[in-house]
DNA sequence: TAGATTGTTAATCGATTAACAATC
DNA sequence: TAGATTGTTAATCGATTAACAATC
């Protein structure tokens, strides 16, 4: 049953891009059909849980006994996910990072397209990354009303940071996928999602820590 | 009181990224204490929850009425997030994501030291990357053992992932940094963290999906 | 049919919030 | 001193888990 609407937990999100993984590997394994059991056991986490989660995102039922038809699950998962309705965004800050991220096509996969790189080096401006034009910054405005953009993924220095969010703000920009370690603040009617590979290093580093911990006992 | 053990949830370690940047941003702007209501304000959290997460990571106790210095708050989360506790990992997969990540100067200041990548194609094994060296993967296993390293960072390719893992996993690295969109299956003393960024940009859709809802009546 | 599994409702647990004594 | 703020303990809320009726 599509439990349609509330704002679903962080936690929720987390675990349902763990399940697209493992399923796609159980489909590569040759399943044809999974049980919310035996997922929640290749996982580690209770079934209860997994049946709550799917239901977040399920428009094809399961069935008793069977389960679920793995390709269908996986389908309702990624476009829970979003993965199906595809995003346009614009780039601003065409760094090492900003070319990385426009030149890398993994996002395609989720849905997101990056339309064009804004940059002020002029020696930047010439070029194209994957066939997608770098304009000046000073076209942002125009751009954005133009194609109706609103979604950026903001890759500047930290020190230019809110000032470009400032100007992304006022043409129109809804959505800022920050990749900045600089604190944006921009008016209640526009989200900032904060990536930040800090948080994953020190998760990892901790669990490492006590791995190790273990080991020389 | 620094509250030195147990396995700290996601969500604080999220929060405390969120702390640091504010913080940073506070400090710019001429701020010398903080009070946990006035960080809680700026990021619209509960005051005692702030309280409570930085219980967490406080050498350098508050003082009744005056707060925290912002500098030592900085420096005991910074500590916390294990940013001054440099973390030497090697990179397996030196395709555009991992010759970004390899360049990528972001990271020195979370504490992550890249020494080498490693990489099957002839064609790359030539080149440096920031300095570091690109080796073939045939002496991964000697070059982990010999520079007793832990952690590694995963970005090949698909359908290379877990054959690399496991032989990570045999070199002895205990902390897979897996940024490809596999599942990774390890021992139970191997620690995963799956880099997804499909999750942040799930998040992100989904408020802007609300916002321009909103907009919309 | 008998049994496994679904989807959902009730019970439990952990995280968040509120309250408060200590203190500068 | 009076009042603001800390650090911590108790109350509340939401997320996780267990239980169970429905069903293929």
């Amino acid at each position: 049953m599509a439990n349609s609407e509330g704002s679903i937990s962080l936690a929720v999100f987390n675990r349902m891009a763990q399940y697209a993984r493992r399923l796609r590997g159980m489909k590569a394994e040759g399943c044809v059909t999974v049980s919310s059991v035996a997922l929640a056991d290749a996982l580690s986490l209770n079934p209860s849980l997994v049946k709550k989660d799917l239901s977040f995102a399920i428009v094809n039922e399961g069935k008793p006994k069977v389960g679920y038809n793995i390709d269908e699950l996986i389908e309702d998962i990624e476009n829970f996910l979003g993965y199906n309705n595809t995003k346009d965004a614009i780039l601003v800050g065409v760094g090492k990072l900003g070319q990385a991220l426009m030149g890398y096509h993994g996002f395609e996969k989720y849905g997101l397209n990056i339309v064009a790189g804004f940059d002020i080096d002029e020696k930047i401006l010439s070029r194209e990354i994957d066939g997608k034009k770098i304009l000046p910054t000073g076209k942002l405005e125009s751009a954005v009303k133009k194609l109706n953009i609103k979604m950026a993924v903001l890759t500047t220095p930290y020190k230019e940071a809110q000032a470009v969010a400032d100007a992304l703000v006022r043409a129109g920009i809804r959505a800022i996928w920050n990749f900045t370690p600089a604190h944006i603040k921009t008016p209640d009617d526009v989200a900032v999602k904060n990536e930040d590979m800090a948080v994953s290093l020190a998760v990892l580093s901790q669990q490492l820590k006590e791995i190790l911990k273990k080991e020389s006992k």
